[in-house]
DNA sequence: TTGATATATGAGCATGCGTGCAGATGTCAA
DNA sequence: TTGACATCTGCACGCATGCTCATATATCAA
């Protein structure tokens, strides 16, 4: 693989708000705190106490967490009573963590000649 | 999807080493910048000069992204003369874009249930 | 050597991000 | 109503990040 014009790559390179989403999504999971909530949530749902808990992270930190992943959609709320229960609300997401993960998990000498 | 104890939960939970690995693979995808130049890059090996242009930045900001792509060895270079040729050295990551590239794409409302 | 070209690097700056803290809101039991 | 509990939110602080600018290094041509 080595053509292609300058201007034929341009035309193809992502730009405007489809990159910026693409970019935003990444941003989401570059935080190892929410990596770990997404994580413990792809187990099912949890309340915000026992994912503070689990994730060891202050309640205050993890409702500011939960806040911009359900901003995003990443994740969605259902609440009783004086609980608020958040689920995975975008499986996409999981496939990404797996995938970096097997990635992360794989040593760095043989990550080449891949594919 | 609803049971699984916390310590059960807790046990799988992604952490230390890995964890952070994870996280710095979405970061290093988490700007547009890098994204395009990534993006460029799945299209052949590019020499510096023009990727600055392809991606409209500055070749100093350019060199200086590179630098990062290339210490996570997301890139390698060849020197050939005064130039640099840069050219993807992990194709797992073209593979996270396309599925992240993919779900930007997809509308939001159509983003339930999936799976 | 001199000058032009291609890339790399360090310092400094502006912006953005994750968290703690304090306080607000809402729900339940007594 | 009162008090305890569960979650949420605004503000401020410290730290990381991406860029520019100036400078350094390296290669080639004359």
């Amino acid at each position: 693989m080595q053509p292609a014009t300058l201007d034929d790559v341009r035309e193809k390179l992502l730009t405007g708000g489809p990159l910026e989403s693409v970019a935003e999504i990444f941003g989401l999971l570059a935080d190892p705190t929410r990596v770990r909530i997404l994580d413990a949530l792809s187990h099912g749902e949890r309340c915000v106490g026992d994912l503070a808990t689990l994730v060891e992270i202050s309640e205050s930190a993890m409702s500011h967490q939960l806040r911009l992943l359900r901003t995003a959609r990443l994740v969605r709320v259902r609440r009783d009573g004086r609980q608020a229960f958040y689920a995975l609300d975008d499986h996409h997401v999981i496939g990404l963590l797996r995938d970096a993960r097997k990635h992360a998990e794989e040593p760095a000498h043989k990550r080449q000649g891949t594919r």
